[in-house]
DNA sequence: GATCGTGATGATAACGTTGTCAAGATCCCA
DNA sequence: TGGGATCTTGACAACGTTATCATCACGATC
């Protein structure tokens, strides 16, 4: 920037005035400033800039997320990242694999490069050690799943709405005996679904057998293999709710190996690339990714605008998407 | 800080000293100012550090994908985010939509931060416009495609020689009107995939038909049309070679609706999720973009810690997976 | 006991930028 | 013509940190 001014022959704070558009320059002064800066190649160095500047905000925000190469992780990021584009802000994005220390690790480091706000994905469950933080000014928004023990805005899938809908779409096809797959139980939205279930089953006064219901599943290799013990018991299920994506796979090849996926329902939590061209193809309940980020993001940066209003609790809708797997009926014929 | 030197009662430089690891502090004051920063929760600011640090790295890389959201773009992001982990460096990630002018923003932006290097699948054509800012000390490394115009590392798929081996396949099944669906030819590696097929031909002495030949595909939709358009030609395709992604799922699509999966080819370039459990399974030769972003990440990092030899362009290998829809034979069965 | 080396410590400048403010130029109107 | 009022402009401090260097205390050496 010195040498700008220099071959300008101005004062730095014309050059600052100059880049910042800030009124006062005379165009013949501006002109100059402008052919030294094209010159010379200059651009100012944001990091400094925000450093100096007022209650200075350093236009990133910092992502956590369980993986950003994970289908739903992914497309949350390319909608808050769309979101900040069009505030100029920046996005740090990390991954924390459900592991808490790593949650805290990547927070930290969002910390110390000063983001204006984070959008947490959490894997922890207490979050009171971002009290500091929240109250020095750093936006949070808690995204799929609650903060724990910290009053901030979260958006979330309607988990437990959905999880009922899909299982009395089974229970009106007629199937009584439904076996539930499920990720960790520490996992608050997987045990939401599976109150669902619960519920819903209640619901329709169907006693709930334990030994359909199988929780702590975290790759489809398990999902494959507690479809097949299912399948293996001496009353088997008819249909399958299987409440999160990887499970959802898992389910498919097990049934397809056994080649059951005629005869036995299968509904899954969450869409599935090329679910439609599957035979059948899978009937699911699934969230919107979209929409969830872009809320999330627009939360967070209405905070950021200053808003100070108690925190909200933004759920949004799923859809359950019937095409075919989850309209078979126990006798095994479609509906 | 200058809280933290009040409360230990020390000077700045002791402070930053501690923080830093820095040897020379006596351990009584050491405790003080272990105190102080706990007491005050303080964290240093890692900006205004690296503003200072001579010769300073901002420990930030920047990463400009096609669309954080595309499977193969978040694969490349998640290598690269570990590989970033494990030297404590930050990522900076955005979606450019093959736009070669957003490419450029995006890279601008990361500039003005002051990242440290840039991983870059391009978009654009031409890039002596980082010439300077590769002077300047920017790692670089192109991905997927090369750099245009300017001297610097890449690492890539195996495009041409994958090509080759996929048709070759085809050609070895008994095909020889093979269908060929492919991005805009703007894309290098579209256009490489459409110089294996034709070389792939060639060899086989086989004429190269124009009419099977369909680009300037986008999305799933356009190859599905293309793929009907190719069906109701008088001499249909018996296979067909859809050398990206999403044109396989098109590809997947149309063949299914007109009821000739089991009697058309199909070889994707790219793997697709769930394609082991379709009927039939789909052949693919198969990135591997961990191991690209991996490498990219690699060779980033050695530039950053000084390397200056010549560029190097790494090809990363492919792998054909035979499953079943590449081994039909042009009598419409199985090999 | 004077000199020196060593290690601990902090005062100060600097990184690249912007906020503050004062000085000078210009113009308007009485 | 004088006295503001307004506009342009740049000198300087400051943001939070680290690099440099001077100072000081202490013990060892001659």
């Amino acid at each position: 920037m010195l040498d700008v001014a220099a071959l300008a022959g101005v004062g730095l704070k014309t050059v600052s005035r100059v880049v910042n558009g800030e009124p006062g320059v005379s165009p013949a002064l501006e002109a100059n400033v402008r052919r030294a800066i094209e010159q010379l190649n200059y651009r100012r160095d944001a990091n400094a800039s925000m450093l100096r500047r007022l209650g200075g905000k350093t236009q990133t925000i910092g992502l956590v997320l369980e993986d950003v190469s994970n289908p739903f992780s992914s497309a949350l990021h390319r909608a808050i990242e769309d979101s900040a584009r069009a505030r100029n802000v920046l996005v740090f994005a990390g991954s924390c694999d459900e592991d808490a220390g790593r949650e805290r690790e990547l927070i930290g480091t969002f910390r110390d490069r000063r983001v204006d706000g984070i959008i947490v994905v959490p894997a922890s469950h207490d979050h009171t050690y971002l009290y500091d933080e929240q109250r020095a000014g750093t936006a949070l928004v808690f995204v799929d799943r609650p903060a724990g023990h910290l009053d901030a805005d979260s958006v979330a899938s309607n988990n437990l709405g959905g999880s009922i809908e899909a299982v009395e779409h089974l229970l009106a096809h007629g199937h009584r005996r439904i076996g539930f797959l499920g990720d960790l139980p520490s996992i608050s939205t997987a045990e939401e679904r599976l109150r669902g279930y619960t519920r819903a089953l209640e619901r329709a006064e169907i006693r709930r057998d334990g030994k359909l219901i199988r929780t702590g599943l975290r790759d489809p290799e398990a999902a494959e293999r507690a479809v097949d013990e299912l399948l293996a018991l001496r009353d088997p299920p008819t249909a399958l709710f299987t409440s999160q994506n990887l499970l959802t796979i898992g389910g498919i090849r097990a049934l397809r190996s056994a080649g059951l996926e005629h005869r036995i329902a299968l509904l899954g939590f969450d869409d599935v690339a090329l679910s439609d061209v599957l035979d059948p193809a899978i009937s699911v309940v699934a969230q919107d990714p979209q929409a969830i980020g872009r809320s999330a993001a627009e939360l967070l940066f209405r905070r950021l605008d200053g808003d100070a209003s108690p925190s909200v609790h933004h759920i949004v809708p799923v859809e359950l998407i019937a095409r075919g797997s989850g309209e078979i009926r126990p006798n095994g014929r479609g509906s």
